[in-house]
DNA sequence: CTGAAAGCGCTTACAG
DNA sequence: CTGAAAGCGCTTACAG
């Protein structure tokens, strides 16, 4: 069938052993264009011999498409960037397109490095989760190279685009609400709060009692935070400001110290809320330290990614978020852009599940 | 600094406005060749009005290098692999190279197609895990086409390449060695064995007793257990075949099945062995449903990947893989070879880490 | 040090 | 339906 020859043939020697001419061949192997079936024989009999494989640098270079996507997320390690990755990937090969990754570390600098690398490959559109949600420029720039973009889990201010997003307020506003409606008044929460928006805690705290705050450009946990603050006051609860703890980096060993401080101040929590699954696992640790059960001695309630079931499995009640189909409807969306640029621009907002004990059942949705 | 302009300025237009050749314009922005100083400016200040972008097609098509590092995983998702990735990531962008991602599932067709996709986009270099460690056929063509392949996880029998392992028997033989030394005597293990080599259980542990076995070509779970077995025999116990249980599937419930078999039977194993991540959840579920103290009433041990931390804290001995390790020594294997086509294949064997809960502090180094 | 010309491997109008 | 020619955006010898 192939041959063994080290360089790859070229259209046109496909041609030339099947007495046709390059863009003859070219039409039969790339599937455009007329060709007689005679002629479509003979050239495909001619690439099988010679084990023709199609370039597609030239191909992209002449086109103006690669069939590739790229992306930007946090760190492709983290459970919910690989599930997104996961769902990205599925929809795209299913599309016939490659996938380029790229980490940023919540980096600036390095996205937008990122960004200018995959320009530079020529991807035919980008999937990105930006750091930082007031510096749009960079992404600017692809789109004014006619480089589609879809953003998610976070939206830029200022930046036009397809987005998937999660329910991250109401569905915390509805979780801390039961909580509360079970008994807690005092529930401890611990986000990330950072390194998207600048704010600090007590200033977000004070702006938010204002109903226009809007918080679609705020990293996740921001948005958390305001459900948070939202079921509180639905219940006439004032929130101690104590019992809110900016963990500002995505650390177990972080969460696991502010954890131990929380349950162990006068008057402590009775419940915690953590906005991250990273956190969830410090969190534990300091339970564990302090040995004090869960359910018994304290409530836990966290948003996780992918590892709720063995939370859930531990008595937490568990926020799941739908990562495999936030990079599923995000690769959707950048490929019916491709298909056709002058739609008007896709907000989609995709429910997380609330996962308890007896609700386990739910997996097989996620 | 930028111009707005939709379409992309060209090199050509860059060396118009800069009143030069293309080939002067090119050598200066894509530094190589002489240029003056100059020159060197009055080309740069061109492409800074214009907002010029390399197009690395073109370049890509006239040099044969793309800069991009083709990778086939079985299933981003995995916390093994996303591991992998993230260490290939890095080693990556610091050498100046993108990484186009597929996942295979594990799946012959979908690896060769995945494979086959990544040469027509020509891509410098593969790291593949790859499924079948019996068809080295599509890597051949890799080779073949000058397109240099690193193994890992796996190694294909009579495709002689770059790989980096793990050192599966010895660090199973030591655990399991370990487990005897302390008494246990009926240690049950849950491995895939599948669906990488096609042996029967049965005659692989009759064959493993011929010392000459060759498990190079072997999955790790195979690996694994062949270390299972090399321990009981040098400890002079003779191994109850129906505490070796191949699940078949990287699959928790299945492994929880399986799990729970075990420890009711008749003469159940006071220790467990898994030799996955995925399936240890799987175990736990079944010992907590048991209600069965951990190591009171069953000691555990199990390999794992990302999620060994909160096992350990369980009381479980894990057997931690170095992921990113092994990805960032793929990539440097095959930088290197990129540099140095004709260096002799290297065979790396990464050492796994047992950690028990009093050395927790190994995490700081995986 | 610089420029004119050729060419990487394809696809795209345009004649025929 | 097919072919000759031009061209995508670069880099590479080769003169000068």
């Amino acid at each position: 069938m192939t041959q063994g020859s080290s360089k790859n043939a070229t259209i046109i020697e496909v041609a030339r052993r099947a007495g046709v001419s390059s863009a003859t061949a070219g039409r039969v192997l790339g599937d455009y264009g007329y060709s007689s079936p005679e002629v479509r024989e003979k050239v495909r009999a001619a690439a099988a011999a010679l084990g023709y494989r199609p370039n597609r640098l030239a191909k992209g270079l002449i086109t103006g498409k690669t069939q590739t996507i790229g992306v930007v997320v946090g760190d492709i390690e983290s459970p919910f960037y690989a599930s997104v990755l996961r769902g990205i990937g599925d929809v795209a090969r299913r599309g016939g397109f490659g996938v380029i990754v790229t980490n940023s570390d919540e980096n600036a600098d390095l996205e937008r490095e990122a960004v200018q690398l995959l320009l530079e490959k020529q991807v035919d559109g980008l999937i990105v989760s930006s750091t930082f949600v007031d510096e749009p420029d960079h992404l600017r720039e692809a789109v004014a190279a006619r480089c589609p973009v879809v953003q998610f889990d976070r939206i830029v201010a200022g930046l036009e685009t397809d987005s998937v997003v999660v329910d991250n307020v109401s569905v915390t506003r509805n979780s801390i609400a039961a909580m509360i409606a079970a008994g807690h008044s005092r529930i401890g929460i611990l986000a990330e709060l950072g390194p998207g928006h600048r704010d600090d805690v007590g200033s977000f705290v004070a702006n938010v009692d204002l109903s226009s705050f809007d918080v679609r450009y705020h990293h996740p946990s921001w948005q958390r935070l305001l459900g948070y603050l939202e079921a509180h006051r639905a219940a006439g609860i004032d929130p101690d400001l104590r019992l809110i703890r900016r963990v500002a980096v995505y650390s177990s060993e972080a969460a696991r110290k502010e954890a131990l401080d929380l349950l162990t101040m006068r008057n402590m929590p009775s419940a915690l809320f953590t906005a991250d699954g990273v956190m969830s696992t410090g969190v534990l640790e300091a339970t564990s330290a302090l040995k004090l059960a869960i359910p018994g001695d304290v409530s836990l309630l966290c948003f996780d990614d992918l590892d709720w079931m063995q939370f859930v499995a531990q008595g937490i009640t568990a926020i799941a978020q739908p990562a495999h189909l936030i990079g599923a409807a995000a690769a959707e969306l950048l490929l019916k852009r491709l298909a056709e640029a002058t739609l008007p621009f896709e907000h989609r907002v995709l429910a997380a599940q609330i996962v308890e004990r007896n609700s386990i059942a739910v997996h097989g949705q996620l």
